[in-house]
DNA sequence: GTAGATTTTTTGAGTAGTCAAAACTTCGGG
DNA sequence: CCCGAAGTTTTGACTACTCAAAAAATCTAC
C-alpha cells in the first residue's frame, strides 16, 4: 500500500503547500468533518483521481491523516505548515497593497505565486516594515511565526441583527467581488447600515455611496461586526 | 528528430527561463562564440545529457539555434525572453535592497526564485517606487520593459590603469564574495586607488578601510571606470 | 593522419504531477 | 435487504525534468 516510512522532510513542492492551504480552508469551513477528496479536488481544480493519489502523498510525509473512502484530516505538522504559507500569503497581499499600492482585488493571484518562493528573512522584512500587522487586506488573520491564528466569530451579512456595523472580513476573493465591493464601499473597516431583511430576498446594505443590494450567497460572503453607537443605541 | 512546429507559446517554465538566463550570459561572457551544451551543463549544475535534451526543447520552442556538436545561440524571441528576466531579476533584487533593506550579499538568491513569479502589474510598480533605475545593487544595468541593456564596458581591476577608480559592477555575485567586498569597502559607487600591478601577483588596492589585495580571479570580477580626478592628474 | 582524450548525444530509467476512464465502495430509497 | 446513484480509488498513460552510463562525434597531439 502506502508506507510509513520515518521519513526525511525534503522541502515541500508548492502543490503540496497548495493541497495543504486547500484542506485547512475545508477544515475551517466544516469544523469537526474530515475533508473529502472530492472537495479537494474541487477545490484545486483537479481530478478526483489527482486528489486521492496527492492525498497517499501527503499521509506518507506525515502531513494528513487519511482514511481510503474516509477523507482526511491534517497532522499537526499539515497543520503547522499550512499557517506558515498562510502567514506568506496574508503578509505578502497586505505588503503589495500597503507598500506597493495594488488593489486588493488584483494581490490574491499574486500572492498566490509568491507565498511559495519568499524567504523567511524576506518575510522578517516585510512584516517589520508593515508594524507586524494582525489582519491582511480581506480582514483575514495574519497567522503569528509560532502559528497561531487568531479565530475571529463575526456575523454575516445574512445572520447579523439589523442596524449599523463595521465590515471586518470578506470571505470571497474573487477580483469581480472585490471590485463591486470597492464602488459600493463595502470594504474591512467601513460602517454600514443593514436594513430589515426578509427571509429569502436580497440584503440592503446603506454606505457612505448609498444603498447596495446583495444576494444572499454574497451576503454571506461578507463578515460585521456591530458598531457601538450611542446615538443610535435603543 | 526534433521537429520545429509553427508552436504555440505556452508560457515559458521557470527552468526554461532559467537556460535561457544561462545562455545570455554565456554568450556576453565570449561575444560571437556558440554556447556549447557543456558550459550550459556546468552553469545549471545539471549533466550533460539534460543540457542536451534541454537544447531540443528550447530549438523547438524557437527559442535558440541549435546545431548538435555545434552549440547554441539564443534567436530574437530567446533573447528577448532572457531580457524580460534578467529585468525582472534586477529590478527585484534592488527592490529587496532599497526597499526592504536587504543586504546585496543575500538577495541573488531570493531574486532567482521571485523573477519566475512577478507579475507585469507588480513589477511596473516597484520600478516606479524605485524612479525607473537603470543599475541594480551589484552595478548591473536593468534592461528597460522593450528589452534593451546598456552594455556598459569597463575595464576590472586586473586590467584597470593604476590610480584612482570608482566601482561601477561587481560581476560574482556568491555572498562571501560580497560580504567580503563590504568589508573592503569595494561596492559600486564607491571609490579605490589601485596600486600598480606586477603580472602574476595580487592587486592592491586602497579604499576608505584600508589596504586590500585581491588574487587575480577575484580582481576579474571587480570592474571599475577612471575617476577624474583633478588633483591627482598628472 | 590516426590514437587517445574530451565532449556531446543517446538511451533507459526515475520522480512529481496530471488526466481519462474503468473498477470499486458506500450510501439512500424502495 | 438489495439496487442504483454518487463518490472514491485504481489503472494506464502523458509531460516536464532529471540522472547514469553507453555510444558517437570531435578535437589534440604526436
Amino acid at each position: 500500500m502506502f508506507e510509513r516510512s520515518p521519513a526525511e522532510r525534503p522541502m515541500p513542492t508548492s502543490t503540496i503547500e497548495d493541497y495543504l492551504k486547500a484542506i485547512y480552508a475545508e477544515q475551517l469551513a466544516r469544523p469537526g468533518e474530515r475533508v473529502t477528496t472530492g472537495r479537494i479536488a474541487e477545490a484545486l481544480s483537479v481530478t478526483p483521481g489527482t486528489a486521492t493519489s496527492m492525498m497517499k502523498t501527503l499521509a506518507n510525509a506525515g502531513l494528513v491523516s487519511y482514511e481510503p473512502y474516509g477523507g482526511v484530516t491534517l497532522t499537526g505538522a499539515g497543520e503547522a505548515l499550512a499557517m506558515r504559507v498562510l502567514r506568506r500569503h496574508r503578509i505578502v497581499e497586505l505588503f503589495l497593497v500597503e507598500v506597493l499600492g495594488m488593489d486588493w482585488s488584483e494581490v490574491h493571484p499574486e500572492a498566490e505565486r509568491l507565498e511559495h518562493v519568499v524567504s523567511e528573512k524576506m518575510l522578517e522584512r516585510m512584516d517589520a516594515l508593515l508594524g507586524r500587522p494582525t489582519f491582511d487586506p480581506h480582514g483575514d488573520p495574519i497567522p503569528t511565526a509560532r502559528g497561531d491564528v487568531a479565530t475571529t466569530d463575526h456575523p454575516s451579512l445574512l445572520t447579523c441583527e439589523p442596524g449599523r456595523h463595521r465590515v471586518a472580513r470578506v470571505l470571497d476573493q474573487s477580483a469581480d467581488f472585490l471590485r463591486r465591493l470597492d464602488r459600493c464601499g463595502v470594504v474591512p473597516g467601513e460602517v454600514a447600515t443593514v436594513g430589515a431583511r426578509d427571509d429569502d430576498g436580497p440584503v440592503v446594505v446603506e454606505t457612505t455611496s448609498g444603498r447596495h443590494a446583495f444576494d444572499r450567497a454574497a451576503a454571506a460572503q461578507i463578515l460585521v461586526e456591530p458598531v457601538q453607537d450611542p446615538a443610535t443605541r435603543s
